[in-house]
Formats: structure tokens, C-alpha cells, sequence
RNA sequence: GCCCGGAUGGCGGAAUUGGUAGACGCGUCAGACUCAAAAUCUGGUAUUCGCAAGGAUGUGCAGGUUCGAUUCCUGUUCCGGGCACCA
């Protein structure tokens, strides 16, 4: 009887259908586990061999769990809103709806051929009406809440109106200090509030809502009157065409996720998220303390704002540098300048932030103005400069070129006098941006310690009213809309420039059938184009791409759920995800919006816990080898990759599947992307396009997808699963190769051959096992269940390798080793361990037996080999008794020939002994 | 540029707390079985010197701490992920 896996593997799929093998209650008397996946995005081109490494993981895992006597929850569902499907649409006219549904159908059909244990009554799908209601409802709640910075929470808009009416906003300060209503001031009293129109009084609220309206910058493209993802832009210009991308503002709706900026870093401490992780995220929210200073202009009325972490270097300010996008540069260019600043700021709008912050090329302009130090009125010119961002701090920076790197470099490009406040510690040749210097040429602060003077300062000048102290974060609120079709709708109508609700009965709104999806007028979505949508005045945005995302694991909860998003019973027995399986590519993105949404959840009381996932683990990327291709510049031209250097060109990825190697097959690529590049023009070299090569994360944006298929085909699900996880550490990034799956196949069958043999038939035995394959039993336990229990998976793979040997050796075929043995199995190779545990005579699904107990008895020793180093070189091997002792130990050694020859009749200086570990002769 | 990771044989990787570097698997070499092949089994396989015994070198690179460093510290190179509209 051989290991016939594609029968097996089918059988039990069907077997665990039909019986509901893995139908989750949210009723039980055990303790509950929530194992949960980042759900994928699903792709025309299906699932590719990276999806599964977490998948598989969970799996084992939540299997695992399941066998200790859980509740286990392993739920799976779609991202399934997106800009691929759009641009699927546009290329081939299918319907993103339609191709989604057909995209899912694959997943699906993928997905169920690997065995995961995932209850799909579960299932959720972000596009479907029945779940974008309560994303949709989710956000009605958000529009209509503010965050109340006095007691760290959201509440209810009505709470701020009825303030309002009181108070004004005396308790309420703008959260956005430079916002001022159109007489100037900041501040309203309740008779002011009460007299203001409804439009007014709407736009105030606005600047308190968590979910707003306001203005924001994306990536134009004139050409293409459309609107492009980062994704989609390519050196600054558009990926498609190779057309000129510019910088527009356009209105945006923003989630107010900087209210929660605090919160989001004290969480950090409560949940399990690896160090790297819980710093990429709080180097993303950015939190730093500092002042807010103001320098009046030279000859204006206007006060320049900066932000700075280093008050204390406020003596060492040699020049300013303002945002290109900074309101004051309009105002205070002087004549003389004023052609210069017009031409870099042409220059700025063409670039990306990215661009920007990557530049190592100084840039920059004078604008003919000076600002005036407030403390020794010293004048000091202006700079525009692209390194100065906008959204950041006060989108200007007073600049100390012998204290930060930036400012140097830009003082030596412009051959700005540098002023040294550091004395020896600044060399003239790089910046420090030391603390521990005592401040030199610096007035009133000269011989202070730098760390002691930012306090002086700060004081100071709030004594002048000059300036003040500021917490100030790097995270800004998150851009919450899209230009495009294919996500959730708005249920905002717009009347007279003021934003309505939807009544939350009229929710879902759904999203309308479009002939095109082409986009609207002024760069607005194809959703502009429906007359009826207009006429009912609703908002032409959709959401973004994370919106579905930030929620959906309550969802699981509670699927069917018609009148709540969640019932609160149900996402108080489940609480958070104990288990997390995901990509660090989503480290600040989805993790800290959906973080924001369950705080926001949680505020409003409608979920009992503020923090969404207690562990995280962070599979490491399958990468995948992509292509390139070069486009010469504003051409169709295309040239190979040995003459690249010779253009101007842009890097393009190309499939992967129309190159040989490195060979790209041109006639494939003029009919790719619906002929996109059906006019491309060849320059050769030796008669080939030669591509160039990147190792790169997997996946369809890349074109660089290796699909699992054809290898569970080959070598079955279990082969495949135990494969993917012996590849290596499951968090650490590694590249694709299927090489080595022969060796867990060959695996599997030695394994099934301890039970049945092609030509005996059933060789498995009652017989009473000896101790040595009790030990191998029991080793095998001991490090299996440690190993799964850390998620080291690929050592728990090479144990169960190490046990088959073992036993294949002492020619062990006893039920009694083998089918504890099988149950440890289960969660690696659900398929095989089913077929092996019920031919051994059992009812039921394996995965309702009891975890094997470990014994220690079995692996008791009483010698060991103790490694003999001399001088740290290990120069040979002892065997001594466990409990020998100090001196016992010193005496053998002694005796020992090999140590005896090195020693070379000299006496050992000492003798180091680790109980258990080594011996090493110190001479 | 900034933030976060990674680097160990021909290849994927192991070494859990500073204690025998290379488990397990792939590949490869030799052998057994076979008319032959597949499958299976046995043995070798970091580099290098040596007939061997036995040495020397070796965890990206350069230093340091330690009786002892793949592991800790400092610096550095290369590769990967993210940088706010890919998801």
C-alpha cells in the first residue's frame, strides 16, 4: 500500500466539508484562540507561493492550539477593494465586481486544496454591500465624533455642539492651531457660535471631526486626466505612456488619526509586537518635544514660524529654510528674487516627496528676505528648499549648519558663513549634533551645557511671548479618499458646499454600476460621471484600500451579523487576536489605522478591548526574481540592458513569464497589458533584449508570481505545506526556490511506510515499545511542541525528519510510538496524519485527540560527551558522569593523553567546567 | 536621504541563555539492489595541508570585550522591506 497523497489529500478536503470538521461556535466551554491571517488581496494573478508561508503557519498553529484543547477561531476573507481590479477594468473592460468575483473564486479554489482549517462560513469580502455597510456606518460614527483632548477620547459631535452653546470653544481649542475663523481669531464664544450660519458653524465642525474634509496634494497627470498612486509614477512620470506628473491639491477627506497619536505609542507597551516593529511605529508617529518659535520678518508685518527640537542652538541659526510650499513665500520674495523662486518652485512641483527626501543633491533659493533672531536680533537671509516639507512641523526651519548634517551641506552650497556654538567640538568639516558640548559665542547661554540651555531658552522667549513649548509628531492625519471606482462610497451628500450624513437606514449606499471607468471632471472619480449619482449630490470619492482592512477582524466574529457590525457579546467572548500573522510591509499602514479604528470602537463602547492584536508575527517576504525593461525617456523606445547607460530611461518591471532567463520574448510584450506597448520600438544588443534582474518581494505588481499549483499537483498539499515552512525561519525574508521539495516528499513517504509497506501491507504492530524509541518518541515531543509553540517551524519539520530516521533505524513499527507520533503530525500534515490515524482503527478526525504529553523519564541521562578545549580550541572529547564534580573533572582531564600532549608538561592556569556544557584547559 | 531588518558550506538553513559551527534537507560523489531504469538503501561531502595520524583556516568586512563570540559592543559594506494613493 504506497502513499497515494492526491487520493488521500482529496478525500479528506471532501471529508471535512461534509462534516464541518472545522465550524467554529461562538459557544464553548473551552478557552477561546483567535488565530487570524492578513487576508489577501485577490489578484487576477491568483495566489503566488507567498501568500500560503503565513497561511500555513497560522494553520499550524491554530491546529495545534485546537489539539491543546482550544476554542480555536482561524477565520479567512478578501481584501477585495483595490486599484488593480480598476485597472483591470480599464484594460480589458471587465467589471471589477465581475473579475473580483472570479479572482475570489480561485483564491478560494487554491486556497481549499492546501487543507487550511479556516471556517469559510466566516468568510468576508470588503466589497460585498452586507460588509461595506458597516465600513460605511463605521465612518458615519467617525464623522460624527470628535476627539476630546480633555479626557483623551472620542465622543459624540453633539457633545462638542452643546459646548458650543455653553462655552464656545473656551474647553475646545482648534486642534489645529493655526486654523482661524474668518475675523482672524481663534476663538468663539457661545453667543458668536449661536449667530453663526449654518455653513460656518458646519466648517467649524469639520475642524473637529475625526473623519474631515480638507485639502491635499496628489499626483496629477495632465495627460491622462487622471489622478495617479505612487505606485503609478516612475521618476516623475507616469508608468503608463512615460507622461509628465505634477503635484495638484485637490479636497480629500482625512481620518483625524494624529488625535490618537498618544495613545497609539502607549499601546505599543500592552501588546506583543516584535522591538523592530513597535520602533517602526513609533518612528512613524514621530513624537518629539521641542518649541515653536517665532521670527519676525525684516521689514514685514509676518511672523515666520519654525518648529525645533534644538532651542538650545538658537545662537548658531545662520539662515532659514521654508517649504516651497510655505504661505510666507508669495509675501515676502523681494523683486529681485522673485524669477528665481518662481522657477524652483516649477521644478518643486514636478518632484514626489520621496523624490524630495532622497534628493542628496542640494537645492535651493534665496528670497531676498531676512528673518530676525528674537533673541540677538541678528538678521538672517531666507531659503527655499525642497528638503523642507510641508506637512511637517511648521513647513519651516531655522537652520544651524555646525549642528545638523542638512543645514551643512546647504550652508557650504550657498556659502552661508557657518557660526560655531560648539567650540573644539565642531570641526568645520561635518556638523555635530551633539547634546554634550558646552555652547560657545552663544550671548547670555555661552559656557551652559547644550542640554541644560533648550529649557532657558524655551522659558525665555515665552517670557517675550517669542515663542513657546511644543510636543510635536511626524505622523499627519491619514488622506482617507480616493480618486477612484472601485471602493467603498461615501454616504456624504453635499449641499451647498456643507457635508450631510446619510441616515444610517439608508446604509449601505451602494456603489453604482459605471459604463467607464473613466475618471471624472478635474480629476475627480469615474464616480462623477454617473448622472444620478449627481443629481443626488453624493460625495464622488471612495475610500481607500484600508478602510475594509481596519476592521474586519471583528467582523469574523460575527459574519452574519444584520443589525450591528459586531455583536458586542460576540467580540467580548472572542476579545483581541491572540495570534497575528502578517507582512512587516505592513508595519505603519494597516497596523496603525486598524490599531486607530479599534480605540475609536472601543471609546464609543461598542468593543470592550483598545488594542486589536495581542501577538504579532511577521512572516518574513517570499521574494521572487523580477524584470526589467528600459523606456528611453518621452519615447516608445525600449533598449536592452548592457546600453541602458548610453539614455535617459525609466525601469520597468516586465513578467516574468515573457522573459527566458534574461531574454525578453518582444513579441509577447507588444501584446501585453491588452497592447499597452504594442508600438514598442527594440534597441538590441547581439540581436536580444537582454532584461536586467532585482530580487524583490513576490508579488503582481511586480509580475514576478510563482503560483503553487503545479507542486501541490506534484507532491500534494502536506509535502507542499511542510515544505514551505522547512524553508527557513518563518519571519525572515528568503527567496523562492522548489529545489529542495523532493526531500520533505521523500520524508512523508518514509513516514508512511512505518505503517505500510508497497509490499507488506500494514507492518504497524502492537507490540510494547523499548526505551530507545520511547526516547526517540519522546525527543520528538519535547522539541516539536517547544518548536511549533515559538513558531519555529522549519527546526519542528527537520525533528520530525530526525524521529523517522530513528525509528527507521530500530525498525520501530509499534502503534504505540507511531500514533502519538501522528497526532504531533496533524498540524503539519493534516491530510496524511487523518488517513494514518483512522487506518489505524480510529473514529473521529485526529484533530479531536489530546496533544502527547511529554515524559521526562525517557530522556534521562547519566553520562555525557563534554567537549575538551584547550585555550578555547576544542582539541578533543570526554565522557564523564553528569554529576561530576569540580575537582573530579580536573582530575580526569589530568589523565587525559590529547591534554596531555598540548599542556606540553606545562600546568594548566585553570580549568573552566560547565556542568552540562564544556571543559575548556586555560594554559 | 530617513526608519527597520538580514548576511553562516555549492544551495535552503541549524546552533533556544556567550560553551563541540554546519543538525535536517537539497545537490553532488562512491557503493548496494536491478538486464537496465525508477524507487529504495548504505557511506562520504566547509576550505586547505597531509598517505595517514593530525594540523591550519573558517559564520559579509575591520576592530573590541571574554577562558571561550555565529551569539555581546563599536565601525563599515552589500542585500531586502517601508517612507503616507500597491495591498
Amino acid at each position: 500500500m504506497e502513499y497515494n497523497f492526491r487520493a488521500i489529500e482529496s478525500k479528506w478536503q471532501q471529508h471535512w466539508k461534509n462534516s464541518g470538521t472545522y465550524k467554529v461556535s461562538n459557544d464553548s466551554s473551552k478557552p477561546k484562540f483567535y488565530v487570524l491571517d492578513m487576508f489577501p488581496y485577490p489578484s487576477g494573478a491568483g495566489l503566488h507561493v507567498g501568500h500560503p508561508l503565513g497561511y500555513i503557519a497560522s494553520d499550524i498553529y491554530a491546529r495545534f492550539k485546537r489539539l491543546k484543547g482550544y476554542n480555536v477561531l482561524h477565520p479567512m476573507g478578501y481584501d477585495a477593494f483595490g486599484l488593480p481590479a480598476e485597472q483591470y477594468a480599464i484594460e480589458h473592460g471587465v467589471h471589477p465586481a465581475v473579475s473580483t468575483k472570479q479572482n475570489i473564486e480561485n483564491f478560494r479554489r487554491q486556497l481549499d486544496k492546501i487543507g487550511f482549517c479556516f471556517d469559510w462560513d466566516r468568510q468576508v469580502n470588503t466589497s460585498e454591500a452586507t460588509y461595506y455597510k458597516w465600513t460605511q456606518w463605521i465612518f458615519l460614527q467617525l464623522f460624527k465624533s470628535f476627539y476630546n483632548r480633555n479626557n483623551s477620547r472620542a465622543e459624540s459631535i453633539n457633545n462638542l455642539v452643546a459646548a458650543f452653546e455653553t462655552t464656545g470653544n473656551s474647553d475646545h481649542a482648534f486642534p489645529n492651531a493655526n486654523y482661524k475663523l474668518a475675523s482672524g481669531s481663534k476663538t468663539f464664544s457661545a453667543e458668536e457660535w449661536k449667530s453663526f450660519d449654518e455653513f460656518t458653524q458646519q466648517s467649524i465642525l469639520m475642524e473637529y471631526r475625526l473623519a474631515y474634509c480638507g485639502y491635499g496634494e496628489v499626483n496629477w497627470c495632465e495627460a491622462l486626466g487622471t489622478v495617479l498612486a505612487n505606485d503609478e509614477v516612475i521618476n516623475g512620470v507616469s508608468e503608463r505612456g512615460g507622461h509628465p506628473v505634477v503635484k495638484k491639491k485637490l479636497r480629500q477627506w482625512y481620518l483625524r488619526i494624529t488625535a490618537y497619536a498618544d495613545r497609539l505609542l502607549e499601546g505599543l507597551e500592552r501588546i506583543e509586537f516584535s522591538d523592530a516593529m513597535k520602533e517602526m511605529q513609533s518612528n512613524w508617529i514621530g513624537k518629539s518635544y521641542g518649541a515653536e518659535i517665532d521670527f519676525r520678518i525684516l521689514d514685514h508685518d509676518d511672523i515666520l514660524k519654525v518648529y525645533t527640537t534644538r532651542p538650545d542652538t538658537i545662537f548658531g541659526v545662520d539662515f532659514m529654510v521654508v517649504a516651497p510650499e510655505h504661505e510666507l513665500i508669495e509675501k515676502i520674495t523681494t523683486k529681485k528674487h522673485r524669477q528665481e523662486v518662481e522657477d524652483y518652485l516649477a521644478y518643486v512641483k514636478s518632484r514626489s516627496e520621496r523624490e524630495r527626501m532622497a534628493e542628496k543633491k542640494i537645492s535651493g533659493c534665496f528670497t531676498g528676505a531676512y528673518a530676525i533672531n528674537p533673541l540677538n536680533l541678528r538678521e538672517i537671509p531666507v531659503y527655499i528648499s525642497e528638503y523642507v516639507l510641508a506637512g511637517y512641523g511648521t513647513g519651516a526651519i531655522m537652520a544651524v549648519p555646525c549642528g545638523d548634517e542638512r543645514d551643512f551641506r546647504f550652508a557650504k552650497h550657498f556659502e552661508i558663513p557657518i557660526t560655531n556654538i560648539l567650540g573644539d567640538k565642531f570641526n568645520g568639516e561635518d556638523a555635530n549634533p551633539t547634546y554634550d558640548a558646552e555652547l560657545q559665542d552663544s550671548d547670555f547661554l555661552t559656557g551652559m551645557m547644550m542640554r541644560d540651555a533648550a529649557e532657558v531658552v524655551v522659558t525665555d522667549l515665552e517670557g517675550y511671548g517669542r515663542g513657546k513649548r511644543k510636543v510635536n509628531y511626524k505622523m499627519r492625519d491619514a488622506a482617507f479618499s480616493r480618486q477612484r471606482y472601485w471602493g467603498e462610497p461615501f454616504p456624504i451628500v453635499w449641499k451647498n458646499g456643507i457635508a450631510y450624513p446619510l441616515n444610517e437606514k439608508e446604509l449601505p449606499l451602494e456603489l453604482a454600476h459605471v459604463e467607464s471607468y473613466k475618471p471624472g471632471p478635474e480629476g475627480e472619480g469615474p464616480l462623477a460621471n454617473i448622472p444620478a449619482w449627481i443629481a443626488r449630490d453624493l460625495e464622488t470619492n471612495t475610500m481607500p484600500g484600508y478602510a475594509g482592512s481596519s476592521w474586519y477582524f471583528l467582523r469574523y466574529m460575527d459574519p452574519q451579523n444584520e443589525v450591528e457590525f459586531c455583536s458586542r457579546e460576540a467580540s467580548d467572548y472572542w476579545g483581541q487576536v491572540d495570534l497575528y500573522i502578517g507582512g512587516t510591509e505592513h508595519a505603519v499602514g494597516h497596523l496603525l489605522y486598524s490599531r486607530m479604528w479599534t480605540k475609536f470602537l472601543f471609546d464609543l463602547g461598542y468593543i470592550g478591548h483598545d488594542e486589536p492584536y495581542k501577538k504579532l508575527v511577521n512572516q518574513g517576504m517570499i521574494q521572487g526574481s523580477s524584470r526589467f525593461v528600459f523606456r528611453i525617456r518621452g519615447t516608445h523606445q525600449f533598449v536592452s540592458a548592457g546600453l541602458k547607460d548610453q539614455y535617459e530611461t525609466d525601469q520597468l518591471h516586465v513578467d516574468v513569464n515573457m522573459v527566458d532567463g534574461f531574454e525578453l520574448d518582444t513579441e509577447a510584450f507588444k501584446k501585453w497589458r491588452n497592447g499597452e506597448y504594442a508600438n514598442a520600438e527594440f534597441i538590441l544588443e547581439e540581436g536580444k533584449y537582454i532584461c536586467s534582474a532585482e530580487v524583490e518581494k513576490m508579488s503582481k505588481s511586480k509580475f514576478n508570481t510563482v503560483n503553487p499549483d503545479d507542486l501541490v499537483e506534484k507532491y500534494g498539499a502536506d509535502t507542499f505545506r511542510m515544505y514551505e515552512m522547512f524553508l527557513g525561519p518563518v519571519e525572515q525574508s528568503k527567496p523562492w526556490d522548489a529545489k529542495g521539495i523532493e526531500g520533505v516528499h521523500r520524508f512523508l513517504r518514509k513516514f508512511w511506510r512505518l505503517f505500510y509497506d508497497e509490499i507488506k501491507g500494514r507492518v504497524w504492530t502492537e507490540e510494547k515499545p523499548t526505551d530507545a524509541e520511547y526516547k526517540a518518541l519522546h525527543k520528538a515531543i519535547k522539541k516539536i511542541e517547544e518548536d511549533t509553540e515559538r513558531f519555529s517551524f522549519n527546526t519542528a519539520v527537520s525533528t520530525f525528519m530526525v524521529c523517522a530516521n530513528e525509528l527507521s533505524e530500530l525498525k520501530c513499527n509499534k502503534k504505540a510510538i507511531l500514533e502519538p507520533l501522528l497526532v504531533l503530525l496533524t498540524a503539519y500534515a493534516p491530510h496524511t496524519a487523518e488517513e494514518l490515524w483512522s487506518l489505524l482503527g480510529n473514529s473521529g478526525s485526529v484533530l479531536d485527540a489530546s496533544f502527547p504529553v511529554f515524559e521526562q523519564k525517557y530522556l534521562v541521562e547519566s553520562v555525557k560527551e563534554y567537549p575538551v578545549s584547550i585555550n578555547g580550541k576544542l582539541r578533543t572529547t570526554m565522557v564523564l558522569s553528569l554529576d561530576a564534580t569540580q575537582q573530579q573533572v580536573e582530575e580526569l582531564v589530568l589523565t587525559n593523553d590529547t591534554v596531555l600532549k598540548w599542556l606540553e608538561g606545562k600546568s594548566p592556569k585553570k580549568i573552566i567546567y560547565v556542568k552540562n556544557k564544556m571543559i575548556n584547559i586555560v594554559v
